[in-house]
DNA sequence: AGACAAATTGCACACGTGTGCAGATCCCTG
DNA sequence: CAGGGATCTGCACACGTGTGCAATTTGTCT
């Protein structure tokens, strides 16, 4: 069945054609010294003018060496992947290896698979960037044996490597722009309850307001799910709220998105009545109607980042086990000083944890 | 240099203590019928608990088969093909195969080096899914002596096998629609001017405005690139001209983006003022204000296409060189009745290929 | 029990590449 | 010219898996 591609040609055709053994001419190839530089040279030549290409498998059968390093994702229709994924390309690329994609598509059946071709193919090293769930398969990686490295992971796992921005830095950053900017009424709407960035995210929210001496009515906290809706909903139940808020931190631009639009079809002007902030800076933020003024997580450098830790976990080095990066913020046009009410004193106060 | 994983257990490790030789592990694991049923039940079980994973390098060097598809694309950052890629991997699991993603980042050197990876790795067949440029090392890929299946291609290749949407069915329909509220005066913001796909997308505006009894002022026509500038560059320009059009039809979603940008910029309500309809439906198409009507490309139809006909052409079978599939209209708001000028008798003209 | 077929297993080689070691060749020195 | 070291090359084996063919065991029938 199936026709099988022509046999490519192998060092030994090679051998044969310049009447030398098949060890001569790995050896060229590889630019062993051991080998006669015009022979050495002779060969290379040859080698080229015959197409040879070398034979990954056999290679890696004999050094146990396979150079792949497998990446797990959940689905790359994620527009925040993309840049982590170049990151981790770029560095693996620059050190040789390759990339395995393995993407999951949050269904069991099909994780199971993807970690059992990341076992077949012997991949050296495993960089997981599902910024979803997914983690509940960590164990079958784990038992491939091999480093892994975790991009912004969603549960506490202490022992992991893992690199992943500065979530509650962020927070701070964007809550204290907005109460910079006047706003004291400023509520939260918030992602998956479970995602360790979610509690992260809540948590600066608290805290820099509470260093503001400003109390956040419990009723400014929304539920959500990082996705548009849960920006609608939280709009909506934000309307019914008796003091109501003045500005919105968004567990991120999805959320920010959909918050928008419910604003503007409760008739309210962005920002002139409310106040967005998202949080991630994906791609479609620059064109929102306003553009979004958000928290950028630092992406590619977080892909970079992690596959320089796997990196050094390969060599044996001792890395430290997980890595924050800090946010910054991007000041687009959604957010502004809050029109009405008493602008209170508040000292432009900004957390110490600050971007370098 | 390096730790190096420890050595997985192979066939012969499980021979050894079954008391058997590699030979019958071998088939029996394969579930070949050359082996006792109790035997082999037997040695699947231990090889279970010992925890074999069986060694694809060493398989596919046997076999000179590797059960690898490479998929080439420029960059993951473009979310257009995140559909794409997810029809085409669906479709290979399905099959038994896997992927080998190569991206480019429009880069020579870095295309080369990831079509040398391709060769190494053995990949029996390719994808290319490039929406930009990039087919330039198209001969490089020819000479791996693999099938190619090319998604969306820009330049004419007769006789290379491709699946595409159908661009001029899909302009047909959009410039269609248009007419049915009552346009007179549409106006098409071009993309790339060298790319297929713009040249198809021109001509079904243009056909079908004649249809119509339309004659498109030339100056309605402008040039573009892709991207969301060329939208607010054709707005700014469109609002020069003597007889102002009362829609616009761009080359896909990201210029109609910068359209809308430009024309609320300009005080222009969309769709009061203006109709904007764009193409791809992109993720962000149902966020933007107002939402955006457009052309739905079926990307991941097209993923799923172009990888069964990679399969039967593995298969030696003979498929269609030249693959379309449909485009259908997505309605959302960007698009209404013109407000002023006169509703001329046009009869609603659908051009004879539809949708099935 | 013996003969024969069928079922099961093992031997040996193959795939393409890398490498330790022994052998061959070259060059230099005395 | 002999000797010896340095340089280069080839032999043979290894990596893990699959498979044709021969050898062995099992089962069946007379």
């Amino acid at each position: 069945m199936g026709r099988r591609p022509a046999r490519r040609i192998s060092i030994k055709d090679i051998a044969r054609k310049a009447g030398v053994s098949h060890s001569t001419v790995s050896r060229a190839l590889r630019g062993s010294s051991l080998v006669n530089p015009r022979t050495a040279e002779r060969i290379r030549r040859l080698a080229a003018r015959m197409g040879y290409v070398p034979n990954a498998a056999a290679r890696s059968l004999v050094t146990t060496r396979t150079s792949i390093i497998g990446l797990v994702i959940t689905t790359l229709a994620d527009p925040f992947l993309a840049e982590i994924v170049r990151g981790v390309e770029e560095v693996a690329l620059e050190a040789g290896y390759r990339l395995f994609l393995a993407t999951s598509n949050a269904d069991p059946e099909r994780e199971l698979a993807a970690v059992r071709a990341l076992a077949e193919s012997r991949v050296e090293g495993v960089i997981v960037a599902s910024s979803r769930v997914g983690e509940l398969y960590l164990p079958h990686l784990e038992a491939l044996g091999v480093p892994i490295v975790l991009i912004n992971h969603q549960r506490e796992a202490p022992l992991i490597y893992s690199v992943a921005a500065d979530s509650y830095q962020g927070a701070v950053l964007a809550v204290s722009y907005l109460i910079g900017l006047g706003h004291t009424r400023i509520a939260y709407i918030a992602g998956p309850p479970m995602a360790r960035s979610n509690r992260l995210r809540l948590t600066g929210y608290q805290e820099t307001m509470a260093a503001a001496g400003l109390m956040p009515d419990p009723a400014w906290i929304m539920e959500g799910n990082g996705r548009p809706e849960a920006g609608e909903w939280g709009i909506q139940r934000l309307l019914e709220v008796p003091l109501r808020p003045t500005a919105v931190f968004c567990y991120n631009d999805m959320t920010a998105i959909g918050a928008m639009r419910a604003a503007r079809r409760a008739g309210l002007r962005v920002p002139e009545d409310l106040s967005i902030i998202g949080f991630d800076d994906i791609l479609f933020a620059a064109y929102t109607e306003p553009p979004l003024t958000t928290i950028a997580q630092p992406k590619y450098e977080m892909g970079r980042t992690a596959m320089s830790m796997l990196l050094r976990l390969l060599q044996g080095e001792r890395v430290p086990a997980d890595l924050q990066l800090p946010c910054r913020l991007v000041e687009r046009a959604s957010c502004g000083p809050p029109l009405e009410g008493s602008i209170p004193m508040v000292p432009h106060l900004l957390a110490e944890r600050r971007l370098p």
